[in-house]
DNA sequence: GGTTGTTCCTGAACACTGTTCATGATGTTA
DNA sequence: TAACATCATGAACAGTGTTCAGGAACAACC
């Protein structure tokens, strides 16, 4: 055990993700992290090389803490459902964004960035590997529903935090909220989702079958 | 006309436009754009509330020159073609976020916030309308493309960016790149973004067969 | 015990960022 | 001539990420 006052690498990634999650990520800066720590800001570059990295760490970390609830993820003559274990994963990949604020725009922009990130693609890409030979295909195809969750909930945490900030778009709503929150009516967010990654499922399905 | 040397808002925005082209999101400053139209940083805020709304007229800019290639959209039984028609249309959408560096970027934020770029949507969702009396099926779908195309081209610049300055990433390589690049292998990131769509949409016409 | 070396942090500074505000110079209209 | 809207100035505020020389604390070695 170190002396008390002193840090490791864990302990600064775990702070930074407990500000987020409080504050958002516009009110995550080394200054406010080395703030709660109790050190100065230029301490944080001896664990960190620089804010990009930090943040690629938090996206990680959110990442690894996507479990999947125990799917029956077979069909009824005992084979494995690639679908819904696709589907299963996609939604515990959703969950895992939602679980922290602003945590799909944070993994967006690693992902863009292209550091990190990359458990989530895999974990997708498992059950369509059984299925799909081509690996070009089933890269491709996971690539897709990641964008779809991605994009997804980041439009929906956006909107929650607007909504918690009283402001009220009246016009138009475009997107996941509309006529999908009033009561009666269907398709929520995660309706939504569910709906998307079935499309693309479907349509590998079919392309599968036709090229066999 | 007004005295040389004093600006309309349009022309605030295109020079914003420039700036982004030629430097990059990150190098687009109000202080910088104010530097170009050799005019004190305070002199924007007359044009325009802030930053952010800026970007949305930015990215208005960038999605409203997208323009499809008037494609044959049209079965060979003269039926009109949607599929096509929507595929190009996110063609078209793609090669719009690639005529501006940082393109893609620009455009997912000031969706994600709400603002602007509603012509994307509308104009992906044209070609679902034909076949799809559920409004709410057609809205999910489209934002699903929509989705798609930003989480792939704006992946697509970020590693055309890296690639200019010589950062390459040497291990494993997770998404548009990889063999795709290598000569003689088919998929390149154009390609990556036909088949995803095209998945959404099989998977769109299984599902309205169905369900009819 | 004294020396070297690693680990973790301080304190100050640099070079930026978006934004606000009182003030002022134009040009147009009454 | 007086009033008004338009479009700008210049200074300031409060923040940002990052760098760097230096300094405590602790461990290992001679």
């Amino acid at each position: 055990m170190s002396k008390p006052g002193t840090y490791t690498r864990d302990d600064v990634v775990e702070t930074a993700l407990r500000i987020l999650d409080e504050f958002g990520l516009a009110d995550l800066s080394m200054r406010r992290l080395a703030g709660v720590l109790e050190v100065q800001p230029s301490a944080l570059y001896w664990h960190v090389p620089n804010k990009q990295t930090l943040l690629a760490l938090v996206s990680d970390q959110i990442i690894d803490r996507a479990r999947v609830v125990d799917h029956e993820a077979f069909n009824q003559d005992g084979s494995l459902d690639w679908k819904a274990l696709t589907l299963a994963e996609s939604l515990a990949l959703r969950d895992a964004l939602l679980a922290f604020r602003d945590g799909a725009e944070v993994v967006s922009s690693t992902l863009a960035l292209g550091l990190g990130a990359d458990g989530a693609l895999a974990r997708i890409r498992a059950g369509i590997d059984t299925v799909c030979s081509d690996g070009e295909i089933a890269r491709v195809t996971a690539e897709s529903i990641l964008f779809l969750v991605l994009g997804q909930v980041w439009h929906e945490q956006q909107r929650m935090q607007a909504d918690s900030l009283g402001v009220v778009a009246p016009a138009v709503e475009l997107a996941v909220s509309g006529a999908a929150d009033a009561p009666g009516s269907g398709r929520g967010p995660a309706d939504s989702l569910e709906f998307g990654v079935e499309l693309i499922l479907d349509g590998l399905e079919k392309k599968l079958a036709t090229t066999r």
